[in-house]
DNA sequence: GTGAAAGCGCTAACAC
DNA sequence: GTGTTAGCGCTTTCAC
């Protein structure tokens, strides 16, 4: 007797509940999805039927006969990654509440695996689908083209996009970083990135800096961590940059991670922040607040994003949208702490 | 115009992919299930009927003819926490790989959410259930008794289990760190915990690392932080701590973050780590390594505990597994640096 | 307000 | 190897 026997769920339908309650199918359905429309009276009968079966509805019929289904699909580049997790958190309470289930997709930065979970999230019959950027497959593009399903890319904004838009401009960030460092002063600066090949985020945030330091006359020297935000790797790249190009004045990081790493690399060197180097970060996270000294950064509205991206769908799987609520640039904040 | 029609969603059917490729729809079918049970010929047929159709299978539809599903739920406390994000990371790459869709849940460390959640996800009707720890509502466990699918209990190890069980004991790892600590010759000893109400896990360390050092001779200070990880509030509880009790010479913490704020504390106010004040994290987070000084830490199996819950799921969907392999102790390392 | 009947798009016997 | 036939458990008209 291998293969356990899997089959024939040995659940109970709503059939054996309706029978229980002396009502019909129908009844008990009706009960389920508008419990006013049926009389008080029966609405006890079948209540008690399905606390005395512990009935659970089976989702996969439920959504096979109506054709539609309560499930919205979300695809991130990574969930090991609090901007993304905090986003998800975020849709997901909000999703939730209003009767949805998130199916959740990594793409690794992959487009062709985006394209791989789409198919498969497009064949649940998706109420609405979520989408990280704009860049994405020739294919993904056709496919999603023909779906009739409401779309949102969110976590970027500025260019066209297929259906809604919620977030903000990475490119923005850069500009903003700069600027705060120019004003301190500093020319001759150096961006250093993780993950710079894959995330084109992170490469928008550079190329912002980067405009704005050379438009003001300065420098920019492009550091490329090769894997995750590993720390103590950044030490040594921070290392071998402040010894081939000891002018620079100020370092951009791709996010706070890295500037942490920064940060613990010049107080093995006795570098003093910011007197001698100015030191940014992006995400706001958590520990910034406390580093020695506080790291400068930028707040990227993570939670917002969640939120809006939501409120859009939720609206859109009622009412069409005006063309003018469908894109939405949330900004970001210049936190000004004690590292630039 | 209200009302966006969204019903009648228009897709392609297996029908019409059969009728353009001059088959019955239950060689479509089984095409799709097993290809190489038609001849080369009609496959050949029927893959370009599908191309060019753009046909996408309704996953809803087969799995209420074949009464299973692909999916397989998983309840984490909070995704935003990279401890379960990796372990979640991991655990999809290999249940996709086996063709299964995972459903993510959010607990908030609170059991009648987990019941909630257990409800929504068993009307999927899902191959299998992967929740954290052993702490379970009552009505939950009455839930999960009945149902046949495969559950795995992980991230914890030392109690019986309602199934499979992978993970490793939480009071084990918090008297490693008591020992390692009482080696070094520190007897008065704070614990320093974000979340202990909340998790139960937390609180297992702690328990631990008590009974150690109590067993030694040695005192615990407890210390709780109220909200999440917040790194500055670690400062000025820290300042607190040392202030009331300027007796301690080692504390340990719930987590690495909570370190972080700790050690941060301590360059501000010039305490000597590891000379006047041992530290020690949870989770090996990545940068440890790189802090000033490296941090003392454990390293829990995030990653392993994905992959030896996605195999011991997948055999149990195939084979009845033999009770000793059904619970699986992955352990911890300790990562002696320099904090201790 | 309630029930009967007809599917939703697919899978799984079972003939052929 | 392929097609025919019944459902899977629910929702949805549409009578009553």
């Amino acid at each position: 007797m291998a293969k356990r026997q899997r089959r024939g769920s040995q659940r109970i339908t709503m059939g054996e509940v309706a029978r229980l309650a002396n009502v019909s199918p129908s009844t008990v359905s009706l009960y389920l999805r508008r419990p006013d429309e049926v009389s008080p009276q029966r609405a006890e009968q079948i209540q008690s039927a399905i606390d005395r079966l512990g009935y659970l509805p089976n989702t996969m019929a439920g959504g096979l006969a109506s054709s539609r289904s309560n499930v919205i699909g979300v695809l991130v580049p990574t969930i090991t990654n609090s901007f993304f997790s905090e986003t998800l958190e975020t849709l997901e309470r909000h999703l939730r509440s209003a009767g949805y289930q998130l199916l959740i997709g990594n793409t690794e930065f992959d487009v062709s695996r985006e394209e791989e979970l789409i198919r498969s999230i497009l064949s649940w019959n998706p109420a609405g689908l979520v989408v990280t950027g704009f860049l994405h497959s020739r294919s993904t593009l056709s496919l999603l083209a023909r779906t009739r399903t409401p779309i949102v890319e969110m976590w970027d904004f500025g260019q066209p996009g297929l259906d809604m838009v919620v977030g903000f401009s990475h490119h923005a960030c850069g500009r903003l970083i700069a600027e705060h460092m120019l004003t301190s002063g500093r020319r001759r600066t150096a961006f250093v990135s993780t993950n710079f090949q894959r995330d084109v985020r992170a490469r928008d945030r550079y190329a912002g800096f980067r405009d704005s330091v050379e438009a003001a006359g300065g420098t920019v020297e492009l550091c490329e961590l090769s894997g995750r935000s590993d720390a103590s790797e950044t030490g040594k790249l921070t290392r071998d940059l402040l010894e081939s190009h000891p002018e620079i004045e100020a370092i951009a990081c791709s996010n706070d991670m890295v500037a942490l790493g920064v940060l613990f690399e010049c107080q093995r060197q006795n570098i003093d922040i910011p007197g001698r180097l100015a030191l940014a970060g992006f995400g706001n996270l958590d520990f910034t607040r406390s580093t020695v000294p506080p790291l400068t950064t930028i707040e990227p509205p993570r939670r917002e994003i969640g939120q809006h991206v939501a409120r859009l769908l939720l609206a859109s799987l009622e009412d069409e949208l005006a063309e003018d609520e469908k894109r939405l640039d949330l900004g970001v904040r210049l936190v000004v702490r004690e590292s630039v």
